[in-house]
DNA sequence: GATGAATGAGGCTTCATTCAT
DNA sequence: GATGAATGAAGCCTCATTCAT
């Protein structure tokens, strides 16, 4: 007769997962133990490494959860529509809004892993980190994508794009380190007014 | 048998703190090990730690120095000229802006310094770790001393110094990933265009 | 490659704590290493730790198995039949010759202990020393005990206990350091007969 | 210009072993540290190790001093009259009280001394120990010279010399380990009227 | 699936000792 | 005579990992 409720295995998985992502996100790769980790999820060392080999094998495992539940949040609402008006090859300029506060509103929503990314991105500057490759492609991509949206819109998108992200990234790290005591989401609002280009006439 | 003497006393003691800027700045606290820092140094392990005498009191003296050194190059062509001109509480928009083009320009100038602080920030977020307090009371110190540097040149200075901090912090980080590979100051002249207040009429 | 299984579980633990009393009472608690011990157990370093997860741990629970293989020999036959005769709120002059007698019976059946017992007692004079406080604590209770076994036989039981217990710890001292070279029994009948008072009329 | 006041080569080394005598009475040759012992001191490291070459070297020097300052205290007053009076091979029994009673009286005097007697004595049954030697000459001496002395006042002189040392050991060590909290000398003399023969008649 | 026991490597620190100055 | 700097060895402990059960 088991009386575990937890026993379906890849809920287990699930919830190590979640845990990992809370500890990871606190203290970093090198700074969390296996065992710190087991002991919170209330098993034994050897225990979690059933699920997840070794402790390299389990951030890989980390950085795809979290990109699991990052896709599923942002672009539900905004980039299905994005194409939908404006110009030919970019977004319209309230859809690049609507995108960029919903970036913003995530972290809101769900600190947890925006706590884990922005330890990881920091810790994982040295080329010899785990997590070295991951943030590098993970920014050029951003900005890539960043710069795409603001075609159109700027003179020079490649470094319009660089200040969205330096904004964001800096708003959020200070929302963190202060523990949410100030609304992100208003600071966000009045940067964005400031730094992305006003709304252009038939906007 | 290696030779004894690299003789200045406190040029070793220099020396040392030089290294363990540049290695912790790469690997974080952490991330790096006493003997590999020995090592850099070709020293012993416990012949560095005569200097140091644990790894928590080697990055208490680390975060030392890197105000020491910092405070070195900000102020001397900003600071003393700050309060000359302008309105009789604040500074001028001029002088705000030069101040702030000094401290992105320190970066350029000392990419370790940058790298190091950018780093152990990260890294400081949890409670437990040794340099938390250091990066909490700075960075409610920085705040504050910007806060009253825009006073009288835009309607919510807490807020914008927020904005200018963030900015600050998020293009520094994207140049130390990127390996120095864009203008920073450029980069940043273009932000402060956007984020601060337009010159005054009379500026 | 090890065998890995020295099979039963709480046996192994006991088979640690064996040694750790034989090798602590021989060199004491700063005279001898984990390592030491662990290569004696056939164990590395760590292997052992795990089951005592601190030196100073270790030390407790040395002394707490001490106590409980003490308990296990004297009571046995002697303070059962304690108060069966003899004054109402005291023990017979036999019963506490033979509670004495066992006392010092059980170092010679259990050398061991009592080394450890010596060894540890005076090494724990520096109220730094991690076993201070449980010898300070037995101490005082072994003293109350032999003073209430007295009291109704001397004018002076508080100090014709101190008596018997400096007698009893000397010459066990003497026994341990000889190697057990003399009759310790004997050697203590003939003192007994100096120090006890000697039988009453009614006894 | 020297300000030293403690100049004197021979003074200076006679600070450091009364310092020495001080700290390995309290936590033994295993506890003490030449770190700890220099600091004390006034000195360095290194500066200690010129007067004593080696950890080793000092216990030796140690122990060689506690025989000087010993020797200097228990006879004057009682060897030289030692054989002045009964029987031609012995000493007379009231002598005998006087020399062990100065014994016990040399403790209250010196604890210091006492403490390095008792806590070196315990640690030093290792055979390994490098005081070990050392005890068990010393042992072997005492309990000749007492079961000499008592040659002549009872039966077996050299089971009462055992007594004898039994007796002063255990209660030394009690009163060390109460820090002095009763009358030694008051509890000695109840003792010795119990364990050493009653005055003859021609005493 | 998971535990308990253990390993081996390495980490920080301490310590006796050395030696140039 | 003594210091300051450093070494090399060792000490306790931690950690990721392994493996029999």
């Amino acid at each position: 007769m088991r009386k575990r409720s937890r026993s379906d295995p890849e809920e287990r998985r699930s919830h190590i997962l979640d845990e990992a992502i809370r500890i990871v996100g606190r203290h970093g790769y090198h700074g969390f133990t296996i065992q710190q980790l087991a002991q919170v999820c209330g098993m034994t060392n050897g225990g979690l490494l059933y699920h997840f080999p070794s402790k390299e094998n389990l951030l890989v495992a980390i950085l795809e959860e979290r990109d699991r539940r990052d896709a599923a949040i942002v672009p539900q609402d905004v980039d299905l529509s994005a194409r939908d008006c404006g110009s030919d090859s970019g977004y319209a300029l309230s859809t690049v809004r609507s995108l960029l506060r919903a970036i913003v509103a995530r972290t809101v929503a769900e600190p947890e892993l925006a706590r884990l990314h922005a330890v990881l991105q920091s810790e994982a500057m040295a080329p010899s980190h785990p997590a070295h490759g991951y943030f590098e492609r993970r920014e050029a991509m951003v900005l890539e994508e960043f710069a795409a949206m603001l075609t159109g819109h700027c003179r020079d998108p490649r470094s319009a794009a660089r200040q969205t992200l330096a904004m964001i990234d800096g708003l959020v790290q200070q929302w963190l380190r202060a523990n949410g005591a100030f609304d992100l989401i208003a600071q966000w609002d009045a940067a964005a007014a400031a730094i992305l280009p006003a709304s252009s006439a038939h906007d």
